[in-house]
DNA sequence: TGTTTACTCTATTAGATTGATAGGGTAATT
DNA sequence: AATTACCCTATCAATCTAATAGAGTAAACA
């Protein structure tokens, strides 16, 4: 299932890449604008900040907006910032990868070879999007 | 995040698939193979048994065996019952459909689009592969 | 320079889910 | 009749999620 957090974060950035102009957004606004609690994107919006996704303005005037163009901005980047993992399970993940304590082979192992399909599936659909392609 | 039932019902059914014989299997001896807790196998195997892919013997010489032939069964299938929706968003879901509760447009929602992508490419993979794929 | 605006950070919370365990009940085989 | 092994209910600690509250801080503008 995919958590709040990423929904909200996706929801965000693909508002922020459909403004015209490259002026701050608030938060409030984009909160508004997508049915999300203020509070809990905030901490969002600052995740992808710190993640160097966006930039912000503080004061009168501030907000938040895009850092790159939303062209260069790959799903697989942003979604393991904001949902984890690609994988389904570590021992097939490329960039969390842990070995299971109960597998003693990975090569034989039926869950693994699964799960390296599917991997291999979804990021094939996180590498093929952007951010421009969300909103096109 | 695969959840631990679903690794052990995979594991349990290939081990069950890897079977020469078609005698039945004690979940001890499942169990004890695949390092799966006895009495949380025990819950996973009988919502197997009553989803139809495994049928069980009581008494001595008892225990969970296959049905239908490794080749039939799809890990679409598979998936559904330990797992649950395939897809990460309810409303891309073809056998969980829920309409979001927050968003105003599915037409126009970027998460929409590209968990659909996302759900597209896991089907295809659960669709292509059977239990006896994840034992040759 | 001071006030407003809006981002920043920490802490807390209720609720749900997960994974595991315990203990007894029941049906079938020998 | 006894044994074996499946069947079912209940419980529990741990973890995660989503949301909320409240205080702090930096920047803009008059």
């Amino acid at each position: 299932m995919l958590s709040k957090k990423t929904k909200y974060g996706l929801k965000a950035l693909a508002y922020l890449a459909a403004q015209t102009d490259k002026q701050p957004v608030q938060i409030s606004e984009i909160a508004k604008a997508e049915n999300i609690s203020q509070k809990f994107l905030e901490s969002i919006l600052l995740s992808l900040r710190k993640s160097g996704f966006l930039g912000s303005k503080k004061g009168k005037g501030g907000g938040y907006y895009l850092i790159k163009d939303p062209k260069e901005v790959l799903m697989t980047d942003v979604m393991r910032i904001l949902e984890g993992p690609i994988a389904m399970v570590p021992c097939v993940s490329l960039n969390f990868y842990e070995k299971c304590a109960d597998c003693p082979d990975e090569a034989t192992c039926s869950v693994n070879k699964l799960m390296l399909m599917v991997r291999d599936a979804n990021l094939e659909v996180y590498r093929n999007n952007t951010l421009a392609d969300l909103i096109a």
